[in-house]
DNA sequence: AAGCGTTATATATTTTGATATATTACGCTT
DNA sequence: AAGCGTAATATATCAAAATATATAACGCTT
């Protein structure tokens, strides 16, 4: 029997450590643009008029070009305006939310997947060991070395702040993941401008008529999948038992 | 001059719309762990008891299988201990939350790209135009077609409720995005098992001696970038002015 | 000069959420 | 049978957050 989870979450921007603008703060923000002040944009959200405006006090101190330009008094009592550096802010923010919203999907098939042993998906990530060999770094990133079981050498670039903080050593094991839409396949050895390239064995085709999920065998237990599209499965007449080549780059290995 | 945001957010999942575990309670129960019992696991992250007995109450009712098993009376007075269900949703949830923070630097890099258009550092998507062509539903999944402006055609799989949701339709104008790092480049035209593949003439390199960006013009204002590691360009010998084919899945096409 | 709708600000009240306190039940130990 | 530390439950208290209320200043309109 299958548990079905679903993920949710929230995501704010944050300015020299401090909240800058969240959903609330957009919302608020777009009904000012509507409705030219803040008592009226505060009514439309059912939002106390001291909440709004401590909002709006808050963001435009924090901001280093404001975001609102009010007028006290005046023609209809005055109002409040939001720059055009607010609708740039807003945009930005829509935007990642959108991304970000899209990236629960992945989450959530990859908690499902892990709970729930029968889940009928395909997996969302490979999941593989490797020992680290070595760590170059050069300025703001490291070139992480993993060596696998099977003996093929990958290279992963990691932030410096993630190898600090994380403390990756040299001889270290790690688990890491790729996400199985981020490999390629090629049937032959051709050079291309993905960092790794494990070669293996197809060891299975599941087709659904849409999308093909590929598993293949690298060797001692390194099981590559890669999520296709059945036009491009067909496009390269695979079959199980074919030599292959799977290439990812270098920014898609996540070290856990 | 400029700012520089930075991205925070929380993740939890739910289970029939209602808030299952988060953050807090993967803590309750890994406290619950160590201590043996609910009492001291409360005090351990000075958590008041009533507030902790409430949450594991809340996800007992609300999971399939149990999460704890609590005696009460007995040796010690009692206890409680977590079962081995709870301990694969706290690593199913670690996961997903190492993730879910290793996305924001993506999120943060797009939005500091953004709001400073003298951002220092590359583009961490592409960004598009196009009109959706034709629309296919399959089973859960639609295979959308996108025409660009210099007449190539896109084929990206979104889910169904996302296309239903976003309302998509034949010959609307649509944003889309490409991650940088999710564009393989390759000189020649060559098969592989990504679905799309744009043909271009590269514009300019920028080799920072780690990561190198490419920016590819492949017709009428359609600007590809692909992030790549030096080694990866200094292997395929790229010049600027270099005819070469971008791969992308069909998969790693955000519509906005 | 009076009226207006707004920003700006302070204070009072309400609501909400969390914590603290108290009590009972439990079953083993001594 | 008394003692123990726990779960289980209810009630009381406290703290924080949000809202409501009140008041002044502002500058245009009439």
């Amino acid at each position: 029997m299958n548990d079905l989870f679903n993920v949710d979450g929230n995501i704010w921007i944050k300015k020299d450590d401090r909240a800058f603008i969240g959903r609330g703060r957009v919302e608020l923000l777009q009904n000012i643009q509507i409705h030219g002040s803040i008592t009226k944009a505060a009514k439309a959200m059912k939002m106390s008029y001291k909440a709004a405006w401590d909002s709006v006090d808050i963001m435009n101190k924090l901001a280093s070009k404001p975001l609102v330009t009010k007028v006290t008094g005046g023609k209809g009592g005055g109002g409040t305006v939001i720059t055009s550096h607010a609708k740039e802010l807003i945009q930005a923010y829509e935007e990642i939310s959108i991304l970000h919203k899209n990236y629960f999907g992945t989450l959530q098939n990859s908690f499902n997947e892990q709970i729930n042993d029968t889940f009928d998906s395909e997996p969302t990530f490979c999941r593989l060991q490797g020992t680290i060999s070595a760590m170059k770094n050069v300025d703001d990133n490291y070139e992480v070395s993993i060596k696998l079981k099977n003996g093929q050498t990958l290279t992963s670039i990691e932030n410096k702040k993630f190898v600090l903080e994380r403390n990756l050593q040299v001889n270290e094991e790690v688990n890491f993941l790729i996400e199985t839409n981020n490999i390629v396949l090629t049937k032959k050895n051709q050079k291309n401008s993905a960092r790794n390239k494990l070669c293996g064995k197809v060891i299975s085709i599941h087709n659904d008529k849409i999308n093909a999920n590929i598993t293949i065998d690298s060797g001692d237990d390194d099981i590559i999948h890669s999520k296709i599209t059945s036009s491009s499965c067909e496009k390269l007449e695979l079959k199980e038992g074919d030599e292959i080549y799977a290439s990812f780059k270098a920014y898609n290995i996540i070290i856990l």
